[in-house]
DNA sequence: TATTTAGTCCACCAAATTAATAGACTTTAA
DNA sequence: TTAAAGTCTATTAATTTGGTGGACTAAATA
């Protein structure tokens, strides 16, 4: 299950893949249309903005806007901005991949499993778009 | 990403898998074999047999031991009596669905493309069974 | 240029969950 | 009867989650 936080981001960001090139939206307007307590999106549209997908415009008028074309921002690079991996084990991870500390991958069936359950859901993630969410 | 506590059960349970029927196993061993903390794999390995997957012999010689059928045992069975949900979403769950405050599900984009995430997911997880993990 | 609107940034907090440990108790085989 | 092994309850430590407070900064506009 993806972190609360990370639920709000999709929405927030499908929001604003909504209004792409439209100008900044105000960070109320997201909070009181998608039902998101506004502090706790002021983290999150913070932590995108860090990480690339948004800008913002201080001031009157002011607010968050998309800056990643969302007809090419796939939804598994916004899940790990935030939660990071979308794996299930750390071992099968493709960006966030930790090795086991007692089995040899080469051999291990569990690995292979997991990796093969990335795979279908990753095909999902990667190629669905912000588009996609609108 | 799966909680470690699932992690732990699914190669305790994939170790158990490789010893089905040839009587209980040690926890001491199980621990030892697969870099489990010795207590924590307690916790698990009830809350496994609570659920209904092991049984456990007390006393000397005694141990834990499958008694579903690894054959027919899925992966997506494990996870879901550890860590609950496999979706990643609440909206798109099978088991622990819970509604959006919201959105029209008929409708919403997100609850569509994760609900497909899950299904590709799921062909996996549902298909794959304990002994594909030996 | 003063005022107001709106975002920025940093620090903090409480609750819940997760990971792990401790120890007394029960059962069973030899 | 004793030692080996699981049971159970509880506690603890660390981390994550969800959220708050408040001072600060930038920009529009009156």
């Amino acid at each position: 299950m993806l972190s609360k936080k990370n639920q709000y981001a999709i929405k927030a960001v499908g929001y604003l893949a909504g209004k792409f090139n439209e100008g900044p939206v105000g960070i109320m307007e997201i909070a009181e249309k998608k039902n998101i307590p506004l502090k706790f999106l002021e983290n999150i549209l913070l932590e995108l903005k860090k990480k690339g997908f948004l800008n913002s415009k201080k001031g009157k008028g002011g607010g968050y806007f998309l800056i990643t074309d969302p007809a090419e921002t796939s939804i598994a690079s916004i899940i790990r901005a935030i939660d990071g991996p979308i794996a299930l084990l750390p071992c099968v991870s493709l960006y966030f991949y930790e090795k086991c500390s007692d089995c040899n991958e080469k051999k291990c069936k569990i690995n292979k499993v997991f990796a093969e359950a990335r795979d279908a859901s990753l095909a999902v993630l990667e190629n669905k778009k912000l588009n996609d969410i609108i």
